[in-house]
DNA sequence: GCCAACGTTGGC
DNA sequence: GCCAACGTTGGC
């Protein structure tokens, strides 16, 4: 049985539209311990709703899934980069992260007005912690997100 | 673009 | 270990 989540893009940094170009991409960049403990809970073959913030409205617009389970985050290592960690060492790294594959698009998004409008979404965690950026999704909310948006997984 | 809410840092 | 100061997120 897999795991359901939620993650969270800013869309006009990298959409669900980018991930479907490039078909899988590594979760970099998270630097809240919260969001990395999820990420390290992760398994192969969990589902995930992908979420765009600072957008109008703020909206779950489709789903993908991990295809890899977490590993270091190289960013962290790389003075270049701008999630260069100079307190993370390659010993004893801080930050990890998935990879993630692109699943499908909502034709009818899922914004928030509509999660907080329905009572069985009510304990989402986007509904009451909006600042954590990789959270836990229980199964009902997923399939009830999933309903709203008219979408339909694949099945396996 | 503003700013409330939240997380992190660091002085003591 | 407390908490003020600071930085960031994200809804509006």
């Amino acid at each position: 049985m897999p795991n359901y989540w939620l993650m969270k893009s800013e869309a006009d940094v990298y959409s669900i539209q980018d991930l479907e170009r490039d078909g899988r991409t590594m979760w970099d960049g998270v630097r809240n311990y919260q969001a990395r403990n999820n990420m390290r809970a992760m398994k192969v073959g969990d589902l995930v709703l992908y979420y765009h913030s600072r957008q109008t409205p703020s909206a779950v617009v489709g789903v993908a899934r991990v295809v890899r389970e977490s590993y270091p985050d190289p960013t962290q290592f790389d003075a270049t980069n701008k999630y260069f960690d100079a307190k993370s060492s390659e010993d004893d790294p801080r930050w990890w992260l998935v990879d993630i594959e692109y699943v499908g698009t909502f034709e009818t998004q899922v914004g928030l007005p509509d999660v907080k409008g329905e009572k069985a979404l009510a304990d989402m965690v986007l509904v009451n912690n909006s600042r954590l950026s990789v959270q836990p999704v229980q199964k009902a909310e997923f399939d009830r997100v999933l309903a709203m948006a008219g979408f339909r997984l694949q099945e396996s």
